[in-house]
DNA sequence: TACCATTGTAAGTGCTTACTTACGCGAATT
DNA sequence: AATTCGCGTAAGTAAGCACTTACAATGGTA
């Protein structure tokens, strides 16, 4: 041999190739990464690969319940979710805790979506082990300020969705098909535009949140902002 | 030879060779489908799929382009984002024909999620030339409500993003998850649903919306059910 | 120092891939 | 009836795939 630099230890090795094999799925899929590719990447030849995962499947599946695992350490869902927290600002940092997470960690939702289209029957398992509980506090929490007065009697599991799908659809635009680069958005202003539009609607409504001015025929030139105003600008490209 | 029972001509056989080639790479990716898998489903041998298309390249893109093609047809936007129509009527039809649509022609949104995955430069090319135009179309209309009074001032694009994102959301995971089978859901119920989320919110508004009611203090026990009540019900799974 | 379990490599294995070459056959044109 | 054009096939090719085998280098321990 020439020379040996280096030898891992083998809790080590596995925990790199994990790693790296975690971001060539995630990049490519699974179909689309090759074995030797990851080893290469890795520095080793790729017998060292099956020495550590007797398969390629296992490595995937491997890469998954790492992924998961690690997304459900930072689960702040559960403590958030709280009737007596003012709405917006429950909703605005829900909205924001998920965009900055996408951005901090856009392999999770790369992985998700390949395993949701290269394979059905794990994918819906995947969706219902990892994304159900999300769906259940969330409707639940809907449910509850529905029966309140607080939120309109509406269907809690479709609301819950109408939430989660404009916050997941504005980060895969974002994030998947490139809208970033074209027009990068600030999390923050995002999360407020989208909390306010879920909570209160695009239709302006007559009086103020908290105070209450002179109420005016919908359809009127109101133009006062409300609780937050973001300037309309134009489009230069799509994203 | 054995027997040859019907001879395709030219286009016919491109024809069956590009639709049988839809299906496949839609249900299991670009790198997921072989060319050996398209031409026994064809039930032709595999060497006149390279007589009609130069390589698997370009009937990949040719499959994009025939769908691109195909969905554009039907294009029922334009006509539909008028100033005049009442703004829920057309929200719930323009979501509604989302939906449709995408019942109709699950491949579309499977093709594009994989070519958005599988291959990063081509995806932004095919998501600006095809989605581009609704985002500019409707962020356009809701600027001008905006400037009308009848929208209250947000960021357009945003808001476009917002309705997009619950419709489109909404049938991932009806079929891409494996929500429909768990629970399915009518169009038109979403459809309504989703769009006086967006216009109205979920917070409740102290008026009905055509005739004005006594006013109430936001937060009492306002259970009227506004427009449309959808009943609230378990979730006994998650989708 | 001698041992030996462990981490590494080189060089395969058989199989599948996208794509090609050489040729047969059917039917429309002449 | 002969020719010709073009749709079709059988049987490849070289490269790439997941995965294996045989063996060498390493480093802690006796």
């Amino acid at each position: 041999m020439v020379s040996m630099q280096h030898r891992f230890s083998a809790e080590d090795r596995r925990q790199q190739i994990l790693e790296i094999a975690t971001d060539l799925f995630a990049n490519q899929g699974y179909d689309g990464t090759t074995t030797r590719e990851i080893a290469n990447k890795a520095g080793v030849n790729e017998a060292i690969i099956f020495r550590h995962f007797p398969c390629k499947d296992d490595l995937y599946w491997a890469v998954i319940d790492d992924q998961c695992r690690a997304a459900k350490k930072n689960d702040f869902l559960k403590e958030k979710l709280r009737l007596d927290q003012e709405p917006h600002k429950l909703f605005s940092e829900l909205a924001l805790g998920l965009l900055q997470r996408r951005d901090k960690e856009p392999k999770l939702s790369r992985l998700l979506f390949f395993t949701a289209l290269e394979n059905h029957e794990l994918s819906h398992r995947f969706f219902r082990t990892y994304v159900a509980e999300y769906y259940e506090l969330l409707a639940d929490y809907i449910r509850q300020q529905i029966d309140r007065g607080v939120f309109r009697p509406t269907d809690p599991l479709l609301a819950a969705r109408s939430f989660l799908g404009m916050v997941v659809y504005h980060g895969l635009v974002q994030n998947l098909f490139g809208g970033s680069s074209l027009h990068p958005f600030e999390n923050q202003r995002v999360a407020e535009t989208i909390s306010s539009i879920w909570l209160d609607g695009v239709v302006p409504r007559p009086h103020a949140k908290h105070k209450a001015p002179p109420i005016r025929k919908r359809g009127s030139v109101a133009r006062r902002p409300r609780s937050r105003q973001v300037g309309q600008e134009k489009i230069s490209d799509v994203n």
